[in-house]
DNA sequence: CTGCCGGTCAAACGTATGTTTCAAACAGAC
DNA sequence: GTCTGTTTGAAACATACGTTTGACCGGCAG
């Protein structure tokens, strides 16, 4: 083959390795060795380490992205002029995420952690590539959110969708290590799909709190 | 001085470099240039870089569990054989957070940010330190949350848990960004204090949010 | 066959890192 | 003042990293 499968060998590696180890904790020496080419390889087909990152990233967050476009569109289209609910628009993330063609069993968490790890361990260049290049239908979810959610003021919304950001991008980020927990503790098993299941009501509770009690001794329990 | 103040540059420079950069991306080099202090008194004096990393952590989360501790009394004295609700809970921990003495204006966030990274650039060793030193503020407060919630399976209480975690320590790790984020769209100042305020209501209503939407093509929009 | 060209390979390069060394400076006790 | 143990200082050490180099291979057009 004049293209042999040295690329996608990489990229299936360092995808792997960045999930469980963290951008500059993964050495590009250990991530070709995994993947059984030479060293020299990376910088050939790639150009640098940070390429390589942007490419980990393009390779799941392109198609993804053209998916929860169509999802937006089908939503959007069903609700003919009345704006999406606040359930709907979750919904409709989770499920283009959990539906995208995986590469294997462990793609989709290998997914969230990546998100997870774009957020929090983001060196710059990172941050830059993904506002660049995803920066519409990022834009178009933060629409739908505000149209959900009319009641809240801007600041609050602001806040709030940082705080499902990081529930989201931290629970995925560990959620093998979760699972596994769980899995000896409680002796339950416990897929993706079920996680999302049960972080989408949580969240789209959060959201939805009223501010009753800003004050700090508050001793009601209900709340919304 | 017999022992002179190189052993609190060093922890200065350390925690503030660590919150700005992480862990792996600040060098001893760094911290010893910004302290004003010999590159080799780190080794001297604490051993080794992870050996600073945990006493960077050990100093300010050593008072502040024992905060929590007394916290935590005073809330289950006051409420005598009652247990505490949730709200009451998550107060008096984010309430002993902020009213730790700081040793600067940037204190609190500084140890907010460092948490969060604990949590998401957890390197093997730091999370068996935090867990091996301050299990039992962090089981107290897990007993606290599980009897405030007695509606909630224990999977689902395990979970939300997690998504609370999540919450917290993403937005308190980048808080700071966010933070400024937030002055240049808007225009809006915003304390440390005010960001706990807003998510404290945040997490008890997705905590307490109600299962009643598992199925995706939930049209409901209100929860709770 | 010859020449080329995309791809692979082992080896090296320069740099930055955490850590160690050992002499010098220092403080306090006698 | 002298001695002793502690702390600092400049330099070096060994190692790991990302990147570059130049030789080599294999298929294919002329």
């Amino acid at each position: 083959m004049a293209q042999s499968d040295t690329v996608d060998r990489i990229l299936d590696a360092a995808e792997e390795l960045f999930a469980e180890r963290g951008f500059s904790e993964t050495s590009l020496r250990m991530i070709t060795s995994k993947a059984k080419v030479n060293l020299a390889a990376v910088n050939y087909h790639f150009g640098s380490k940070n390429a390589l990152i942007h490419a980990v990233f393009a390779r799941f967050l392109t198609p993804f992205s053209a998916t929860l476009e169509d999802a937006f569109d089908d939503l959007e289209a069903k609700c003919n002029g009345e704006p999406p609910t606040l359930n709907q628009t979750l919904w409709a993330l989770t499920e283009s995420a959990v539906r995208m063609p995986q590469r294997n069993e462990k793609g989709i968490s290998i997914f969230m952690r990546l998100l997870g790890l774009a957020y929090t361990q983001s060196q710059g260049h990172l941050r830059k590539f993904l506002e660049q290049e995803y920066s519409q239908p990022f834009s178009r979810f933060m629409r739908l959110l505000k149209e959900a959610t009319p009641q809240l003021s801007a600041v609050d919304r602001y806040w709030r969708i940082q705080f499902m950001l990081g529930a989201t991008a931290f629970t995925m980020s560990s959620s093998d290590a979760l699972r596994d927990i769980l899995q000896n503790k409680l002796g339950v098993e416990t897929t993706v799909q079920e996680i999302a299941a049960r972080l989408v009501p949580f969240l789209a509770a959060g959201m939805q709190a009223d501010d009753a009690m800003l004050a700090p001794p508050a001793h009601k329990t209900s709340v919304a």
